[in-house]
DNA sequence: CTATTATGTGGAACCGGTTCCGAAAGTAAC
DNA sequence: GTTACTTTCGGAACCGGTTCCACATAATAG
């Protein structure tokens, strides 16, 4: 691999001329031909590593993940990355397998690695987050949490929440359970969870319960069983596309047919809901979507533009066939 | 952020002696206590450019794959990810959105940030691939695709098809299609296929018929649709687990009730095959194990240590409900 | 035709580590 | 008590770029 010397010698010129022609400084034409022919002669490309040391920073954008086998994490890193390519930023992802700790050390790993800034795909926003962040002076951008103190991209959760308890009170569903997340995770469960109560308290006569399980299908699948044999809904709205998938299951396997016997909606959006039948209604995000406009942000903070605090991510309700028209059937 | 020198004037020794203190050099006890000491205070730690531009190498593997959103994808990933970090070496991911085009590049572009070596989940090899990983001296290691020039792990096709093979005649299915993909991937496209046909080959009077489909679903969608109206098949074989998603699909459109009227089986193991009702009866390759293995094998070789020119990860027939045993039925 | 300003170029220092080499000091052998 | 070997440590060079500064030459102004 040759250097910037070694051109410099076969240009027959000082190696800051070279560095010069290569970053745009003055250069005559003569020498710029010579240049420009000894690069092509030895496929010379600057060493990043010499180029970051002197610089103090690099045009790398830093992604920590708690997974990757999710839709939204793999949808949102798509986006993330080719916006950045589109800017000439690199992406750099850090998987941390939903352990906490190992985000705050990927935080402090990435501001030693000098990224130029940091994308985190949050699920809970800890005090040790609060403190890395601080220390490392690196821009930082949350993606699915809000928090006053950081930048931050979130989902409309209060109105998927909202719009989502419309619906299924429009489709005549008054006996509902409402299966949720842990209220740690702000957006999935707490946000969601309050558009859905701001909606039904505008409707009298509802018979709602509130249940709380974990992110995972089986997890889901249990609880629902529970809840079906203890409360008999006629519909669940599940704070994700992952638990309605665990209620399909239960009743699949409890002789339970959907839509008719027991309505199920997710969020999320993920393709999955679509692909299997019954189809679920939920409410889509845009992941995609919203991973480009985090790199968007993430760039103009490192370059010290200013960007809004916090964004908000568009949702649609797409509705299917695991929830049936009801009203007049019951009534 | 802190520097060796400052550590060095801190404890009051030479910054060569910290450096050995740093990697196991010889220092004697009392400059030892005091350089801990003065790490302790500053917090410091190295600049990996300052150490890598020196060592003309880093300890992160390039992994350059086709898509994130894909099941085998973001599995493998996973066990590269965590194998690795167990291994004390990092990840970088290179997301190429299946364009060969940006692999070629990634391949150069890791060669150029000094990777320790390069993983490449392949879909097809071509000879610009080839070129690439011959003018960069990086070690290389291929998953999913085998070539005589280079290590490679592969999931066992061929006898995962053979067994499919065998397992749909066990059930009593003559009246097959078999539904596969370009034969550019040899591994998929061809290998598959040949088990497959060895199997049937095995026994007489069976109506296959072969055809060809892209890798998404709606692609198979529209392809199955054709072939139920012109063929019939009592039972799709299909060379992913997507394509028979897509069969699925077709089937509910056309008002065809699975497994009764119509049996539909998979290769891959996706999550979504069993979470899905009817499960769909599939070959289940071990994604996850073989990121692993890959890890511990590009590690060998970027330490020049002896790897078996190519690995063979097993598979498994997970049977679910699309496929219903007709023995009898038919006969 | 001199004074002033641009423009192009080379030399040297610097970024923050690692490593080679030799000096100094301590220890063992004779 | 001298020689020889080890261990510990500092100085300096080096990795491959970027950038500051000084200087030479050319262009423009007066």
């Amino acid at each position: 691999m040759s250097t910037i010397l070694d051109i410099a010698k076969l240009a027959g010129v000082a190696k800051s001329t070279v560095s010069r022609y290569l970053n745009g400084g003055s250069v005559g034409e003569a020498t710029k031909k010579k240049i420009e022919q000894a690069i092509k002669e030895t496929g010379y490309s600057p060493n990043p590593f010499a180029q970051s040391l002197k610089a103090k920073k690099t045009n790398i954008i830093g992604t920590i993940v708690p997974r990757l086998d999710s839709y939204a994490s793999s949808q949102t890193l798509i986006g993330i990355d080719e916006q950045l390519k589109k800017m000439n930023y690199q992406m750099l992802i850090s998987n941390t397998s939903q352990s906490l700790e190992r985000e705050i050390e990927s935080i402090y790993s990435f501001a030693n690695q000098k990224m130029a800034g940091i994308i985190l795909l949050a699920t809970e926003i800890t005090d040790q987050h609060i403190e890395a962040f601080e220390s490392v002076k690196v821009p930082v951008l949350l993606i699915g949490q809000e928090h006053e103190d950081f930048h931050s991209l979130i989902h409309d959760d209060f109105h998927a929440g909202y719009a989502m308890g419309q619906y299924v009170l429009e489709k005549g569903y008054r006996k509902i359970a409402y299966l949720g997340v842990t209220e740690r995770d702000i957006s999935v469960g707490v946000k969601r969870k309050q558009g859905f109560k701001k909606a039904i308290q505008e409707i009298d006569a509802c018979n709602v319960r509130f249940y709380e399980t974990l992110f995972n299908i089986p997890a889901a699948q249990a609880s629902a069983k529970e809840i079906i044999d203890e409360f008999q809904p006629a519909i669940f709205v599940c704070a994700t596309d992952n638990i309605a998938l665990g209620v399909l299951k239960a009743s699949y396997s409890e002789g339970i047919t959907i839509p008719q016997d027991l309505a199920v909606t997710g969020f999320g959006g993920y393709d999955v809901t679509g692909i299997i039948h019954p189809g679920i209604t939920t409410a889509k995000f845009f992941y995609k979507e919203a991973g480009e406009s985090a790199a968007r942000h993430i760039v103009e903070l490192v370059n010290e533009r200013p960007v809004e605090k916090v964004t908000v991510s568009k949702f649609e309700i797409i509705e299917r066939e695991s929830v049936d028209n009801i009203i007049g059937s019951i009534l």
